[in-house]
Order: structure tokens, then C-alpha cells, then sequence
DNA sequence: TATTTACAGGACTAACTTAGTCCGATATAT
DNA sequence: ATATATCGGACTAAGTTAGTCCTGTAAATA
């Protein structure tokens, strides 16, 4: 089915709502608040807040008063760091990772293009960012936003 | 890690060797050819090659003599198709295949979005081919294939 | 300085998904 | 007839993911 992680998914609407506190001057919200804003149980939110803030997509503050505010601006923060942060490197299939992951390296036909096709997805996702998921990019339309389609090319024909 | 199946991947290596035994004039060759020539177990083969040929990706034939061969032409093959075969609709999440996957449903900010980085990714997995997956497209380069990179862009601006 | 609040860093368990095997039935060529 | 292959499905084992819980540490406040 091609998917991204539950935990993933709770990370990416997390971050939403951080986003869209930042714009209310409410920067800092710590992790009960926020299970309660999403509906996600705590323990599972503060997990994924932990992480987030290990990859520096979040700062913390601990003690009281404490809590999480997003690390970098929205339009900073894309979709492919989100990823990243929460299930590692974007690679749909382990040899395209690096070496020493299949056994068939030395005889596959195919790997070639499939880190093409991989770099193409990646690039999907580096192109969007946490503004643009909320709706308030500048340079990105109000909504739906608008992702233009992608092109094979000769590289002879390229850019 | 945004992966596609083991069993998925074993399913883009053996078509592409179908492909190239079409260029040769053997499109006919069984399970147990192409377990050999991939170093595959046979029975997780003889799997994956029944669900292509259900649907539609390959054609079966039984008995002595028999086996399976292309069911299109490489160039008709898009990557999309086989990894919808072998694993249902490309979707990174659940709510994105329809409605009541979700219970924040009503409430989720981030999925039109969604559904737009969505079809971002699948359109650049319709975008290859079998064809060019092993390097015989007239329409691409011979290797490295060459995939564009996807822009975001306002609506109004687009096409 | 005592107390409360909240994050840090793990270990741990249960549920689910995926990979891989196996078997009896059916179709085809010789 | 017989041998060869696919068909269709059940089944098991292994691995992954989701979710919980606990102990420690830092910060604010009174």
C-alpha cells in the first residue's frame, strides 16, 4: 500500500497544530495539551514530541511552564524532514538505502532507475512544506495546493 | 521508511526479466525458470506470478509447455500498475483512500494537502515504465533513467 | 529549598502485517 | 494416461509497529 507510519501521520498533524499556534502567538503547548487539541492518546503524543524535538524540528523546555514550539519557521520545515525524523531515510526499498542491503546487488537489472524513481518521490517531498500543508504559504496557493506532475526526460534533453 | 513490499519488489525484478526474455523471443517461462534465474524461492515466485496474472499484468498458461508471459507490452506496464497489483491502491495513508479510514476525519486540517502529495507520488510512479525500468524505452535515455524534478505551484499559475 | 510540572530516555507488550510454505484441484500437451 | 504447470486458498512464522509505562532530570514557583 506505499505508506507512511501511523506515528508518521500523528507526527505530521502535530505539527500542524503547532504551525497554526505559532500564528496565534501561542507558541508553546506541551504534550497533554496537545493529546487533547488532537484527539491522539498522551503517552503516543509525548513519544512522538520526543522524537520531533530530538531531530530538531521541535525545541523543548522542560519543567514547569514547559513544553514544545516548533524549531524552525513553517516554510522551513518540509515534508520529507517530518518523514525523516520519525521513520528515517525516504527509501522505498532497502537496496536503494546504500550497499550491503540485498543479496541480488551484483545481478539486479533494476536498481538503476529504481533510485531515479526514488529520488523523484523524495523530491515530491522536500518540495511541500508544513506552511503550505496548513495553508499559508506565501508563495503556495490558499488550497488545494497544486502539485504539478513529474516528467521522465533524456538527460541529454535535460534542463 | 516509505517502503514498498519485499514481495512487491521481487514482483518489478520479475517482470523486468520477462521483459527482457520478450526481446529474445522466449516470452513463455515458468515458475521455476524464473525462480532460478532470480535466485528466488520458487513458491514465493509461483506467488507472486499468480497475482500478476490475475490481474492482468501477465498471461498464464497451464499445463506442459506451459507458463507465463507479458500480458502487455513493456511500454504499457507502468510501475504504478505493479505495485498496484501486488499491493493495492498507492496511498500513504489511510484516509487518503477514501472516507472512514479516519475517525479525525471531520476535523483533520492537513488532508487536502494530503491527497495532493498523494497524487504527486503516484503520478510519477505512471509516469515509468517497465520499458524504461530495463532500459529499452525509445522515449528515454538508455541509463541512468532521468526523472525531472516536481514543482509546487499556485493553481492559477498552472499548466 | 520543597514541591510540582513537564520533558528525556528507555524498556516492554500486544497487535498487526508480511513473508514464506504447502496442498489439493484443474487445465494442457504429448 | 501421464507428466507438467497454473489456480486458489489455507496456514505458519517472523518481523514490525503501535501503544504503554517507569525512572530520571530540569525548570518554575512559593
Amino acid at each position: 500500500m506505499l505508506r507512511i507510519s501511523k506515528l508518521t501521520d500523528y507526527g505530521l498533524v502535530l505539527l500542524a497544530h503547532y504551525a497554526a499556534a505559532e500564528e496565534q502567538s501561542e507558541a508553546v503547548k506541551n504534550a497533554r495539551e496537545m493529546a487533547e487539541a488532537t484527539l491522539l492518546p498522551y503517552p503516543v503524543v509525548s513519544k512522538i514530541l520526543k522524537t520531533l524535538a530530538q531531530e530538531g524540528l521541535l525545541l523543548s523546555r522542560r519543567g514547569s511552564k514547559g513544553g514544545y514550539s516548533l524549531g524552525l519557521p513553517p516554510k522551513e520545515i518540509r515534508v520529507s524532514d517530518i518523514i525523516e525524523a520519525l521513520e528515517g531515510p525516504i527509501t522505498l526499498m532497502a537496496c536503494t538505502a546504500g550497499p550491503g542491503h540485498c543479496e541480488q546487488e551484483a545481478t539486479c537489472q533494476i536498481r538503476d532507475p529504481w533510485i531515479q524513481i526514488n529520488g523523484a518521490i523524495r523530491e515530491t517531498l522536500e518540495r511541500i512544506t508544513l506552511a503550505e500543508l496548513v495553508g499559508n504559504s506565501p508563495t503556495a496557493s490558499s488550497r488545494p495546493t497544486q502539485i504539478k506532475q513529474v516528467a521522465i526526460e533524456n538527460p541529454r534533453d535535460a534542463h
